[in-house]
Parts: structure tokens; C-alpha cells; sequence
RNA sequence: GGCUAGGUGGCAGAGUGGUUAUGCAGCGGCCUGCAAAGCCGUGUACCUCGGUUCGACUCCGGGCCUAGCCUCCA
């Protein structure tokens, strides 16, 4: 069994062989800091976190980049408009990432490099393309020239002549060709910049993720990540630059893109306006089920962002912690075996859809099966649940989340179920239910079991 | 206009040339003082029209529809 990947430049899926099994490289592009990330921002956040997983299961040593961009225009603007430097911007937007990704189960990369502290880098990228005649200077700005490079193109299929016919914004004028792009441009007094030979400037977005990518994981890649808005022109672009600054023929070997978080079938962006901020939905749902949303449509699919999605993945989760809640982790040391239907899915392309049907299937065996055998099957349910980045919780814990908004305490309510308990046992039914019916009341569901009473907040 | 993806049961969403996806909801049953939860059982769904085939939801071609990229964007 080997890992298969969808490589959008073949546009087939292949199977994954590293340059190097030893280090395996990976580069992901990660978020321009100026604002709080979205739902459709953090799918290739869990997606390509969860590549890293899968990845660092069979290779010993997988390199994981995912870049923060730190200057930007849309960061001078935001920094403007409070009149602050951008440095308070783009700490507030990466601290507010970080925890959001956090609480998504979305771990750290191992390098996060950020634009700003490559600019040395990325100034010798830009003079080697000039000296290589790949890029020009014109009117303070430099540019890539891309009649120089006859490939340009090939990972988005599209034809250099045809771009000047569909272009739909107005050419700069010191562009020898239409799609020439920007690797470096001039700074006003007011804004950011760094010294450069073309004087002092700031580097164009394309560049940044060319320079890092070379200075932290080498001039060629195995896996380039982002979502399919980057394809062109940013992907198609770090390609050039890439190859044309190095000389090699190839760049990244396998280019994997997600697909978009839409809602109402529009595809969620920032200047649509139809965002939905992780920020926001933590405050009302655990992140954990966000994630199961987000796993619960292949990557390459477009996913459907919905209210109602949302109360599904709750629900499921709430009979797979219910499933759990009799089973505390294990404490024996022992290793327990991922379920392999799970990881065959998972090497299959990331096919999250098939490897949680499998964790449900997990799931059942576990609610059929002998008692006996019971503990063993909920440990292999943790420990492939650990793989996908769920499960992890207490089941305690992930039940009471939800108290939020309930004005009773645990010790409150544990005192009312024992009165219930009381009045059962003397068959005093009328006042059971009075007391079942002022939890529900306030938002609180019963569960009778043979182990006892549980509770939970009520969905909502 | 060019280029890409898609159209699957009430909803979400995989997959396959002839065999149960899975989840949520629904329905029937078990359990329960009654419920809820849980467990058991339950649904021949695959846009349209042609073609290939012993057989197509699955392959090929036409059509219709939807979304995306071509401009900052995950």
C-alpha cells in the first residue's frame, strides 16, 4: 500500500514517491494576517495538517511549511485605517490563527516562516531572475517576464495569448506583456519597505512563497499545497519564478488544491462578504464538530457550509462520545492499532468521507460487541480517532461544553438527577417527571442508563 | 468567450461496469414506570438523450443545469 495523490498538474491521481524518503518536503500556503480567518481558510488549514499526519506515518522525517504573509497591501490598509504599524496588525491576526486553528485540532507546522523575515532572500531571488533575464525593471517596480519562460501556464492549462483577449483589468502600462507580474514594488514614505536596488519597496505576493519555500525545504519540492483559487495565477507563478531563479525543471512535483467552503453553493469569500469567521463559530460550536464538517466532504469537493451540516456532525459526535463515555482512556501503555480500513482511506487521496464512515463502522462494532471486548475496540476508536484529529476529549468534557448558556452549575444539576433518583425509587413518578421536566425546561436532557444517569445540554 | 470541477435516496456525502457506503433525520421493534438516550431492523437513490456492453449510476458522445478560475482571494 503506498500513498495516492491527485496531482493537479497531471490532473490524475499518482502515487506519492518522495525525492527523498529521508525528507520529505511540504509547502502549504498559509494566511495573509489582517483579519480573522474564515471557515473556507481553515479547510486547507485541516486538510494539508492532516496530509502532514498521514505523511509523517510512513516517512521519517516530512519538512511541513506553511507561511504567514505579513506585508500586504490589505495589511497596510487595515493598519491605516486604526492608525497603527503593521506589526500590531499582523500579531493580533496570527496570535487569533493560531489559537482558532488550535481549538480546530489543526497542529503547528514545522517551520512557519513569515514573509517579512526573508526579505534578504527574496531580494537575491529577484536580482538572480534579472541577471538571468527573467525579470526587468520599469518604473521603480520589477517584473517577471513572462515571454521569457515558454512553460508558463502549464499547471493552470492556459494559453499565455490568450490571457491579453481574456484580461479584464487595465494593463499597467511599463508591462511588456500583459501577464507579466510584480516581484518587487516601490513604497511610499508612508508605507512599509525595505531597502533594495530598485530603492526602497516591498516585495509583490508571488515572490514570498518561491523564497521561502526554497530557503526552508530546497529548490525543488515534493508537495505544493493551497486552495484552487491559487492555482493561477499564484501557483502558476511560483512556478516560474522558481524555476526560472534555480535553473531546474521542476518546482513542486505533486500540487494538491482544495476545494472551497460555499454557502448557499456561492463560494465563501472575503469580498463577497458571505464569510463565516472561525472566530465567531467557536463562540457557539465546538470546534471539534467544525472539523468534522470540514472532513466530512473530500477536499477537492466543494463543501456546503449550513447550520444544519453542523447539527448533523454534533449529533454524530454526541453518539461517538456517548459511545466513549464508558471507556476512559486507556491507561495501559499499550499501542493500540489504528483501524487500517481508516488509514487506507486516508492514503487514498485523503478520502476523509470513506475514513469516517469507517470510524462509524469502528464505532458500531463497538456498540455490538461483547463487553469484554469493549475496552479494547473504544481504545482502537481513540487512537484512530487520533489520526483524523478527533476524540480526543473526554467525553465528559465534550458533553458539558455546551453549558455555556445554561444558568445551572454541574453541581446543581447533579443534585436535582439524584432528587429524581430518589423519587423513582419510591415510585414517586409525578415527581420525576416534574423534576425531568424543569431540566428540560432549562435545557438540560435526561439519558437513563444501565450504568446510571447521564446529561447533556440540549442541541439547540 | 477560454479553462476547471460537479450533478447520487428527505438532507449531507463516498464509491463501483453486475454485490450494504457512511452519517443525520424518518419509520417499526427492544429497553424504560413513562420518556429520552442506546441497541436491533428498515429505504434498489444515482440530471437528460443517445452509444458501447450479456449487463451502466459507473465507460464514450451530445444536451441541460450548477459552481469556480481567468482580478485580491483558501
Amino acid at each position: 500500500m503506498s500513498i495516492r495523490i491527485y496531482n493537479t498538474l497531471s490532473r490524475e491521481k499518482e502515487t506519492f514517491v518522495p525525492l527523498d524518503q529521508e525528507r520529505v518536503t511540504v509547502y502549504a500556503c498559509g494566511p495573509t494576517v489582517y483579519n480573522f480567518a474564515h471557515i473556507g481558510n481553515a479547510r486547507p488549514a485541516v486538510i494539508f495538517d492532516l496530509l502532514y499526519r498521514v505523511l509523517a506515518r510512513r516517512f521519517p522525517n516530512v519538512i511541513y511549511a506553511r507561511n504567514i504573509t505579513d506585508v500586504d497591501d490589505k495589511i497596510n490598509a487595515a493598519a491605516a485605517a486604526e492608525g497603527v504599524s503593521i506589526d500590531v496588525i499582523t500579531r493580533r491576526y496570527a496570535d487569533a490563527y493560531h489559537a482558532d486553528m488550535a481549538a480546530l485540532g489543526v497542529g503547528r507546522p514545522t517551520v512557519e516562516p513569515r514573509a517579512t523575515e526573508h526579505i534578504d532572500a527574496i531580494i537575491a531571488m529577484i536580482e538572480r531572475l534579472i541577471d538571468k533575464g527573467h525579470a526587468y525593471e520599469a518604473e521603480g517596480h520589477v517584473l517577471f517576464n513572462v515571454d521569457n519562460f515558454p512553460e508558463y501556464g502549464q499547471l493552470s492549462r492556459r494559453d499565455r495569448r490568450e490571457m491579453i483577449a481574456g484580461a479584464r483589468v487595465e494593463i499597467a502600462p511599463y508591462k511588456k506583456h500583459p501577464g507579466d507580474f510584480v516581484l518587487w514594488k516601490p513604497s511610499s514614505d508612508d508605507l512599509p519597505g525595505w531597502d533594495s536596488p530598485w530603492g526602497r519597496g516591498r516585495p509583490g505576493w508571488h515572490i514570498e512563497c518561491s523564497a521561502m519555500s526554497a530557503a526552508h525545504l530546497g529548490k525543488v519540492i515534493d508537495i505544493h499545497a493551497g486552495g484552487q483559487d491559487l492555482v493561477f495565477p499564484h501557483h502558476e507563478n511560483e512556478i516560474a519564478q522558481s524555476r526560472c531563479a534555480h535553473g531546474t525543471d521542476t518546482f513542486a512535483r505533486y500540487w494538491m488544491h482544495n476545494g472551497f467552503v460555499t454557502v448557499e453553493k456561492r463560494k465563501m469569500s472575503k469580498s463577497l462578504g458571505n464569510t463565516l469567521i472561525v472566530h465567531e463559530l467557536l463562540k457557539q460550536w465546538p470546534g471539534e464538530a467544525l472539523r468534522y464538517l470540514l472532513l466530512s466532504a473530500h477536499y477537492r469537493q466543494p463543501l456546503d457550509w449550513s447550520e444544519t451540516a453542523l447539527e448533523q456532525a454534533q449529533s454524530t459526535l454526541d453518539r461517538l462520545y456517548g459511545l466513549l463515555r464508558d471507556y476512559p482512556p486507556a491507561t495501559s501503555s499499550d499501542t493500540v492499532e489504528v483501524d487500517p480500513a481508516v488509514t487506507a482511506a486516508l492514503e487514498d487521496d485523503l478520502n476523509t468521507p470513506t475514513a469516517l464512515a469507517a470510524l462509524n463502522g469502528l464505532a458500531r462494532q463497538l456498540s455490538t460487541a461483547e463487553a469484554v471486548e469493549r475496552p479494547v475496540l473504544a481504545a482502537r476508536l481513540r487512537a484512530t480517532g487520533a489520526l483524523v484529529g478527533l476524540l480526543q476529549q473526554a467525553p465528559s468534557a465534550w458533553f458539558s461544553q455546551r453549558q455555556v448558556d445554561v444558568e445551572l452549575d454541574e453541581a446543581a444539576i447533579m443534585q436535582l438527577i439524584e432528587q429524581r433518583q430518589q423519587a423513582r425509587q419510591a415510585r414517586d413518578f409525578a415527581e420525576a417527571d416534574r423534576i425531568r421536566d424543569d431540566l428540560a425546561a432549562r435545557g438540560i436532557v435526561i439519558k437513563d442508563g444501565p450504568e446510571g444517569t447521564n446529561w447533556e445540554v440540549a442541541a439547540k
